[in-house]
RNA sequence: GCCUCUGUAGCUCAGUUGGUAGAGCAGCGGACUGAAAAUCCGCGUGUCGUUGGUUCGAUUCCGACCGGAGGCA
């Protein structure tokens, strides 16, 4: 009996502003591939100056999956966003072509290589709503001590970790547990190949540089009247969480100048870049770190013929 | 030119009645299984402007000098 046949997956990611678009629609030129996207902010529609989603000319005619799929008005989480990219994935196997996994969305990325099992959907808003005036008034401590007996996983959230301690009391209240949730999700076993590429880990300065350069770029771009216009269509979603927005609504509300809001923008995004470096160091670390070059994370030759060597032989 | 204020962490500033100093922000490190561009945890990184003096000991007191701000001319 011969095993199951695994689906080769190309992974390439890295912090924001490093490349990763570019890089990954040379690789698909080179080695007939489609590019799924694995990015929580770019799945939404709209948004294209502030999530820096490519546009058609950067994709060079090379397919991309789950760019802005979703309204920015309807909510959105990894375990949808892990159904949709399977079956992208599968259909670009399906036509011959090599799937190649791109973004930046640490979770996002796992829950697609390790194959979670994020099945059914435990928990709507207004219970959410509920359950925070009860981390409220109860306090995150005294609540994470009446789950831990029967939930080790959830011991271990920090009490000041709100969300995560209201995401175990909407476990707990559906009758199952975090560990037990975390336990079943890993029962099925991946069914991808996987080769992952790691850009823009190595120089620190350079990633900086860029990220600077590229928010000068997204304002230049028009990315206060692309803000306006969202806030005006999109209260309080979960997409008005995008670097980008919240950082340029003080300025829209008059509460500061522009430039005190671009300078913070520019903050948060080299302070997201750092959260992005803990995890992809700690979690990939059979990726393949692309070195940095003069100006960038660019692949060489080399690595280009390498990776369509693995990919003829049929990527092992 | 004279007078006053001021100089402490990358930035904005506290403070030490003389025993080599601490907040916020930035930065750095970490966590992460259904909001993840989110959420959370940890860590001061310093010639206390320079140089003399007083003192057992000076970032602190005194003088000079240098830089900055304001006032009078």
């Amino acid at each position: 009996m011969d095993a199951p046949e695994k689906i080769p997956l190309l992974v390439v990611t890295g912090p924001t502003a490093c490349g990763k678009t570019a890089q990954a629609v040379r690789l698909c030129e080179f080695l007939g591939g489609e590019v799924v996207s694995a990015d929580s902010m770019q799945i939404y529609s709209g948004m294209e100056i502030a999530t820096a989603k490519p546009s058609a000319e950067e994709m060079r005619g090379v397919p991309h999956h789950l760019l802005g799929v979703v309204p920015p008005s309807e909510p959105f989480s990894v375990a949808k966003y892990k159904l949709l990219a399977d079956a992208a994935i599968a259909g670009i196997y399906a036509r011959g072509k090599l799937p190649v996994l791109v973004g930046g969305t640490g979770l996002y990325i796992r829950a697609v290589t390790e194959n979670l099992t994020l099945a059914e959907n435990t928990g709507d808003p207004a219970q959410r709503n509920a359950l925070a005036a009860q981390y409220d008034t109860e306090g995150g401590a005294a609540i994470l001590r009446k789950l831990a007996a029967e939930d080790p996983a959830a011991a271990k959230i920090h009490p000041n970790d709100k969300k995560r301690v209201i995401r175990a009391m909407e476990l707990h209240s559906a009758g199952c547990s975090m560990t037990s949730q975390n336990e079943n999700s890993r029962r099925a076993g991946t069914q991808y190949h996987c080769r992952c590429l790691l850009l823009g880990m190595d120089d620190r300065a350079l990633l900086y540089a860029r990220i600077h350069r590229r928010v000068d770029a997204m304002l230049a771009a028009g990315l206060l009247e692309e803000a306006r216009t969202f806030f005006l269509h999109n209260p309080g979603q979960t997409a008005a969480q995008a670097i980008g927005y919240k950082e340029l609504a003080p300025h829209l509300r008059g509460e500061c100048t522009l430039q005190t809001a671009a300078d913070r923008l520019k903050t948060e995004t080299r302070r997201y870049a750092k959260r992005q470096l803990t995890w992809f160091r700690i979690q990939c670390p059979h990726g393949e770190q692309i070195p940095a070059q003069a100006d960038g994370w660019t692949l060489d030759e080399a690595r280009m013929h390498a990776l369509q060597k693995w990919r003829k032989n049929g990527c092992d």
